[in-house]
DNA sequence: GTGGTCTAGACCACC
DNA sequence: GTGGTCTAGACCACG
């Protein structure tokens, strides 16, 4: 199976942290079924163009989450998210987000109705260009 | 002059960081005037809790991006932000954090109008707590 | 690979000025290919015999004008300078020293024709040192 | 008397170093004529917008050079420059400068007719803008 | 191994 | 007094 994940090189964001992210939200997001084998080490590190050690350390980490689930021998799967959990992932992560872009706001004294325009434009251009959701 | 930073000992975020981006917002919000002399990058540090060299690379750092102006044995200061500079950089600010939050949104396969819903209760929390503006 | 800098102890011009205008000179030259790996900071400063954290600036600076990508873990590389830009950079830095030296002459009332007689003297000079371009 | 003196706030050159080396041209130019009495250093401070330390630093200096002369309680004069030393240290200031210049075109590859040309171009738009000398 | 951040402290040039 | 440069050395994050 081949996992869509974009890596940009020049972003500041540490490699492992940009695959971590974007691998979480395709499992929470459920794009991801459960149970599925996620490629080798070896194989994701040469599909994305990266070390092994860096995969190793994303597997890892959402092992530790709880995400996937590594068999000695057997390679590591998708582990189930509860509907619940899910949601409240959701929720969290977006609305953590929403809160920085607000206080970025507040920072550089943008008036409530000028942030909410913005807000439009911005959710407008970009559920557009994705198709409905 | 006493300028308001806040550090955040816990954060990841580095410590020049912190200070810059307090800084940046304080300057281009207007909130410092232009020609403020800024306090010598020894006093700031003692205010901080800092070392020097943190302090300088913030000034270094700002006057590269314009904010500031600074001449050896004269200090450091707040340098013009055209009125028109200053919103479009307002504006690009708030706008690309409110683009990661959508793209974060869409990550996690949220609908539009919960999104929506969402901004809508982060932004009443946020500016209710701050006051009019 | 060897980077070869020139350092003036002398000079009241700083170190890290120096080695960033020569380092400079190799890449927009082309005398350092795009997508070369640098020296890690450490060992470069060893063979300059400066300090790591006037290499790390010298790299900081040039990233900042695009010259040079650094990633985290893995090293510093020569960026792409794309030709048209190259022969830009080129024409710019040496037109603004030119200029220098025509408005030197200018401020001391040597005449045109004397000012060219100069020049030629001065070229002829340099580049029969240098070899055949 | 008035100096002409024009002050660059944001060139890194420092103030004094400026204003030094324009009045020095000024002097060795004739501009100024052997004899003439300078503006008070007070007068000269107020009119460059500057601390008086820094005249005062700029009149040593060139009393230093044997440009200027200072007699206690009646102020600073012009001292004679002779005719040869005039034409030796005009000759010597704008070499200095070319030789900076076409190192520049070495150091970044460009070749001896291209710099000529470069050159001329200079040249001629320099000197058409101030007339003919 | 790599770069990223931060420290304390020195010495210099400038105003 | 101010900022500008440079040092040695520490600790952390990344690959």
């Amino acid at each position: 199976m081949r996992i869509p994940i974009q890596i940009n090189e020049n972003s500041a964001e540490p490699l492992y942290h940009q695959i971590e992210s974007q691998l979480r939200s395709l499992i929470i997001s459920g794009q991801i079924e459960e149970g599925t084998l996620l490629p080798s080490i070896r194989e994701f590190a040469g599909n994305l163009n990266c070390s092994v050690i860096t995969v190793r350390r994303v597997y890892q980490d959402l092992e530790g989450e709880g995400l996937l689930r590594t068999r000695q021998g057997t390679g590591t799967f998708v582990a189930g998210v509860g509907d619940l959990a899910r949601e409240q992932y959701k929720r969290d992560a977006v609305v953590d987000a929403l809160r920085t872009a607000v206080d970025k706001g507040l920072a550089v004294q943008v008036s409530e109705e000028e942030l909410t325009v913005l807000f439009m434009e911005v959710i407008r251009e970009k559920y557009k260009s994705q198709g409905g959701l």
